[in-house]
DNA sequence: GTGGTCACG
DNA sequence: ACGTACGTGACCACT
């Protein structure tokens, strides 16, 4: 088969501008569909090919209407005298039976490119085109076709070896790697241009050889040239993957595809006739028609058949769940539905599903007892693991952020439409940063055991809390009138402004650090004053009674839905260390640490029949810590069992064991807590109150104590200076841009998260494992127990009586087998009918 | 919508 | 001289 694929977007844009504007004579332009045929014929004669193809890039909108506003403002650079041909002559191609390619989320090269790789034997593809970086592609049986100004250059691989002094067609990545390109947005490496690029790449090969020379000390050039070849190493080899046209468009592979299919004649005489072109249609052999439409040019050729003609492999679709409307595409068709047997039916089907934020479906199909399986990708899921900073994952940004080209903007499905191709570009990015591992295993799965724990949801006891709701509120009227008659007066003891005028003014208290707006009220500053008057006690208590009454007893009870179980939204993209959050409500906040407090956790109770099962793993984040870090005195004091907090103390404090007063326990527990956070000696100090030099101290001798930690931490702030991110256990990646920020305060706290970063997202890493391995076991056991609820480093169970002691058996196995790391992931497990219990 | 406060790991 | 522990979400007051 001979193939002959075009660049159309760059012989549309040879021909525009190499020939005079024409126009029809209600002003339609045509000379670049006039000139795109001339180009096309000539090259069609030469090569008598039996099968073609011409890729678009898709970045013009396919249909747009005059009256829209954002007509006028052609946000892609294109002229609209240029953009107004473009459904023309794919119209045009179409109907003359020439295959059109256009495929959301990739470029016209890469089109070209997936065409040329799929050249077998006997198959000879020629590209035409106008733009040199399809040269890359030039094989045997590749041939391209350089459409100049002036020539048709036929690169063939001899050619281009003359042409380029030796070089290989693959070769011209590495060039463009290190020189950059401007039009296409690639960096390169600063300071390189054309002309050294070249010479380094011919003497060396490739980037890694070029850099491994560099590495190896040798002399690869000028001073200067190495200064800035090392300085631009990372953008070198980001550059080069930019560069890398890619070859796996999800495309027909067999060449034969695109044989030339029979020409549609009356609609080319409508359409020719319609742009006045008579020399085409003579030459076609074709009666002009009468002129019927006297529309806009643009009026909408819309969603005909030449759009979108590539095929999807085998029924896989793509969807999009959201607000009650699926959405989905298939090979090249979209298609919108609102009708819910219809959507539970095609989510059910068997075959592949590309998804964009598929919890939901997820959630539908639980709902409805219908199982929806192999979701392969999800596009949200893929970006946030790219870039957990981002606040935004829509499908258009995404596309813009991460080179997916093609996102027509005007269009309702934009979307669906560019979904698949942005997959397979942000899993190739994924791929590239080593982040497949954790998308396929762990986050892909993790959406559906999410989806299942949103679904079920856990029991809570509403007339437990309405009660317990009722005595809050007599304790604070008491309170409120105690407190009004000794201000004097009455007021919004809620509102941090009043309460610090009654405070700082009315009784003349001392005021301490400042906010923004005016004197700090918060619970740090009323515990210093709580001698000074009795006042400030009954507020700090007012407070906790008001905060439970109002955001618990209130917000819970306002949250239970008609099944008395309270489903919580588990967000899988929102924190930027990998855990996952909990919102409407927020179930990881359940009051614990106070007495009072903790009453809220008896109305988390199991259902009828039920027990909640609970793992907690111990210190999970030291534990991390102590095997990332490798220091073998931590590690011990883990693997020989015993409280961590004491072991620390004794060695700290340099007592034995049972010589570790409360005291150095508790400071030894807040350093250990500190340290994981990029500790300060201020906040150590005002932390568990004591001087600053004592904290300082403390902080030393820790170090000194734990001397891998020490080194771990310094690498960690190095290493992500260095490289612009932090990695977790399983590739989490963080980039922390406030490293390189010029404010030295934004600094420092880059310099503490790239402490944390690591540590606590490897525990998020860990702990997705188990849920993702807890979930399928029960699943696979057939076991009457779902997970419910997952506050960091614990997992809660709802199951039967009967199936309780399983459940437990499975949370113990699969929360310390999770990672094998060097020191034992110990996890508590315990079972009871409330969360007060079980915990 | 922002800031202050406070609940959790 | 300056600010001060990592990560969240909800409620209230106030602009």
């Amino acid at each position: 088969m001979k193939l002959l694929a075009i660049d159309g977007n760059s012989i549309m844009n040879r021909a525009f501008y190499g020939i005079k504007q024409l126009s029809t004579k209600d002003g339609v332009f045509t000379n670049a569909v006039t000139g795109f045929m001339n180009i096309y014929f000539k090259a069609k004669g030469e090569l008598s090919p039996d099968a073609c193809a011409v890729a678009f890039d898709l970045r013009e909108p396919t249909f747009r209407h005059k009256a829209d506003p954002a007509y006028k403002a052609n946000r892609h650079g294109m002229p609209d005298e240029l953009a107004m041909q473009m459904p023309y002559i794919k119209q045009i191609l179409a109907a003359m039976g020439v295959t059109v390619l256009e495929y959301p989320g990739f470029e016209a090269d890469d089109i070209l490119g997936t065409l040329a790789s799929a050249a077998g034997d006997g198959d000879h593809v020629y590209i035409l085109t106008g733009d040199r970086d399809t040269l890359q592609l030039i094989k045997s049986n590749v041939t391209v076709l350089l459409h100049t100004t002036r020539e048709v250059i036929r690169f063939t691989p001899e050619k281009f070896s003359e042409v380029y002094g030796g070089l290989t067609p693959i070769q011209l990545i590495d060039v463009k790697g290190l020189m950059g390109d401007t039009s296409d947005n690639i960096k390169g490496v600063k300071g390189i241009g054309e002309k050294t690029a070249l010479g380094l790449i011919q003497t060396y090969g490739s980037i890694d050889a070029l850099y491994k020379a560099l590495d190896a000390g040798q002399t690869v050039g000028t001073k200067s040239v190495e200064t800035k070849l090392s300085e631009g190493r990372e953008s070198a080899e980001h550059s080069r993957f930019l560069a890398t046209i890619v070859t796996d468009v999800p495309l027909q592979r067999d060449i034969s595809a695109y044989a030339y299919r029979e020409q549609r004649r009356e609609e080319l005489a409508q359409v020719l006739s319609r742009l006045e072109m008579y020399k085409l249609l003579d030459k076609l052999k074709i009666k002009p028609v009468p002129v019927v439409q006297e529309d806009a040019p643009h009026e909408p050729i819309e969603k005909m058949d030449y759009t979108r003609v590539y095929t999807a492999p085998d029924g896989d679709y793509a969807f999009i769940f959201s607000g009650n409307i699926l959405y989905t595409s298939c090979g090249g068709k979209v298609y919108r539905t609102d009708d819910r047997q219809e959507i539970l039916r095609i989510l059910s089907m068997p075959c592949k599903k590309t998804a964009y934020g598929a919890k939901a479906a997820y959630r539908l199909c639980f709902e409805n007892g219908i199982t929806l399986e192999n979701v392969v990708a999800d596009a949200e899921i893929a970006g946030y693991l790219l870039d957990s900073n981002s606040s935004d994952y829509t499908i258009q940004t995404l596309c813009s952020r991460f080179g997916a080209y093609g996102y027509a903007e005007m269009e309702e499905f934009a979307d669906i439409c560019a979904l698949k191709g942005l997959c397979t570009v942000l899993a190739r990015h994924l791929e590239r940063l080593g982040g497949m591992d954790l998308y396929l295993n762990v986050e892909l799965p993790l959406t559906e055991t999410l989806a299942s724990m949103e679904y079920y949801g856990v029991a809570v006891d509403r007339q437990g809390i309405l009660e317990f709701g009722d005595s809050l509120i007599s304790t604070i009227e008491r309170l409120k009138t105690r407190i009004y008659m000794q201000a004097g007066k009455e007021f919004n003891i809620s509102s941090p402004k009043q309460l610090s005028e009654v405070l700082f003014t009315d009784l003349g208290l001392p005021a301490g650090k400042k906010t923004k707006t005016g004197y700090s009220t918060d619970a740090d500053v009323l515990e210093d004053l709580e001698s000074a008057h009795p006042i400030v006690h009954d507020i700090l208590t007012y407070r906790q009674y008001t905060k439970l009454l109002s955001t618990y007893v209130e917000g819970l009870t306002k949250m239970i839905a008609p099944d008395g179980r309270i489903h919580t939204s588990f967000n899988q993209t929102e924190t930027r260390t990998g855990r996952i959050s909990s919102a409407e409500p927020n179930l990881q906040n359940i009051p614990v640490r106070t007495e009072l407090g903790r009453n809220m956790r008896k109305f988390f109770v199991a259902g009828e029949g039920n027990v909640l099962v609970d793992g907690d793993y111990s210190q999970i984040e030291l534990r991390i810590l102590a095997a990332m870090s490798g220091d073998k005195n931590m590690q011990e004091a883990f693997l020989s069992g015993g409280d961590i907090h004491t072991k620390t103390a004794s060695q700290v404090f340099g007592v034995p064991l049972d010589e570790v007063t409360r005291e150095m326990r508790t400071a030894a527990k807040a350093v250990n807590f500190g340290i994981v956070y990029g500790i300060s000696a201020f906040s150590l100090a005002k932390d568990i109150g004591i001087t600053v030099t004592q904290a300082d101290r403390y902080k030393k001798n820790y170090l000194a104590n734990f001397p891998g930690v020490r080194d771990f931490l310094k690498e960690s702030v190095e290493s992500a200076a260095e490289k612009g991110y932090s990695l977790t256990l399983f590739g989490r990646r963080r980039y922390i841009p406030e490293l390189s920020n010029s404010n030295r305060n934004v600094q420092a706290f880059g310099r503490r998260v790239a402490m944390n970063a690591p540590v606590q997202g490897s525990a998020a890493d860990i702990i997705k494992i188990a849920m993702v391995r807890v979930y399928k076991r029960l699943r696979d056991e057939k076991l009457n127990a779902h997970l419910v609820l997952q506050v960091h480093d614990e997992l809660i169970i709802e199951a039967d009586k009967a199936s309780a002691e399983r459940a437990a058996q499975i949370l113990a196995e699969e929360m310390p087998g999770a990672a094998k790391i060097a020191v034992p992931l110990v996890t508590d497990i315990k079972t009871g009918t409330s969360w007060a219990e079980s915990h």
